[in-house]
DNA sequence: GCAGTAGTTGCGATAATTTGCAATAACCAA
DNA sequence: TTGGTTATTGCAAATTATCGCAACTACTGC
């Protein structure tokens, strides 16, 4: 368990949401999972456990959980989105079209970016989570064969 | 009518596909709607003209000029793609999650940024188009209110 | 021109995601 | 603890996007 649930809960009924079973459900099985989580797998962990929990709850709650900022949302290669429990510091990736693979880069690298945007546009960029797609190296040199 | 259907054609063609109305059709649509246009908004304009042409095809053509660099992605607030006609020189977004108005950025914001990733991480960014998400001046100052 | 080849399309089925609404249950206050 | 308020859930239907396959047709070579 990565997430620290009393603090969340609290964060979530001081905002005026409640702490439901199958919010909780849902954020275990996000943590669980690990990274890069797909709303499908999501449930089939929780519906093991309360079969009950309609498809509809999933989505609904992982759009929920983003907005409140406790799960990020991440784009993959192929246009889906996943979803993994947000850190402290936001992080980004580096997702590869071909393979899938993804390597993960620190917030410094958008640092400058953001501020750059900001005083040029006066725009402030999301920065919870973005990826950048292209192509790794393996793939490149198999491709260039 | 901004894209050179000529060339289009030539191009398609000399790569070994075939220039069919259907693809035209839609092309030509998506150039007279305009930036960030949806599939659906295809969908309903080509219709008018064509009404035996189907959905399936209207998704699978947007992918197909996609890939052949004759439409840009481009990734909208929600979630949601829309397609362009794309530019000789890429160009990107700053999307506002809350109005979803956009702004334009050249190409040369993020040519330092690629050669850096490319550098330190043998990664190879494709920048076709990228969107960054957030607020903009107005929605930051009615939220700020 | 004309016919053959293979890229494309349309249809229907399927998967993925969202929405409306009535029933439910989490939370707050007394 | 209990009751009321209202956020949330589950269901089913609507949307949106994808896929398999047979029929079609744009293109090439003759």
């Amino acid at each position: 368990m990565s997430h620290n649930t009393a603090e969340i809960n609290r964060r979530l009924r001081e905002a005026g949401y409640r702490v439901t079973p199958q919010r909780q459900l849902i954020l275990d099985a996000v943590c669980e999972l690990g990274k890069h989580v797909v709303p499908d797998a999501v449930y089939e962990v929780v519906r093991r456990k309360t079969p009950s929990l309609s498809r509809a709850t999933v989505y609904r709650t992982l759009h929920f959980l983003t907005e409140q900022r406790i799960l990020a949302m991440v784009q993959m290669a192929d246009g889906r989105v996943a979803y993994e429990v947000a850190g402290p510091e936001p992080h980004h990736h580096l997702v590869c079209r071909t393979c899938d693979s993804f390597l993960e880069l620190p917030h410094s690298v958008l640092r400058t970016f953001r501020q750059r945007m900001e005083s040029q546009y006066d725009f402030e960029i999301d920065v919870s989570h973005v990826s950048f797609f292209g192509h790794c190296t393996d793939c490149r040199d198999a491709a260039g064969a």
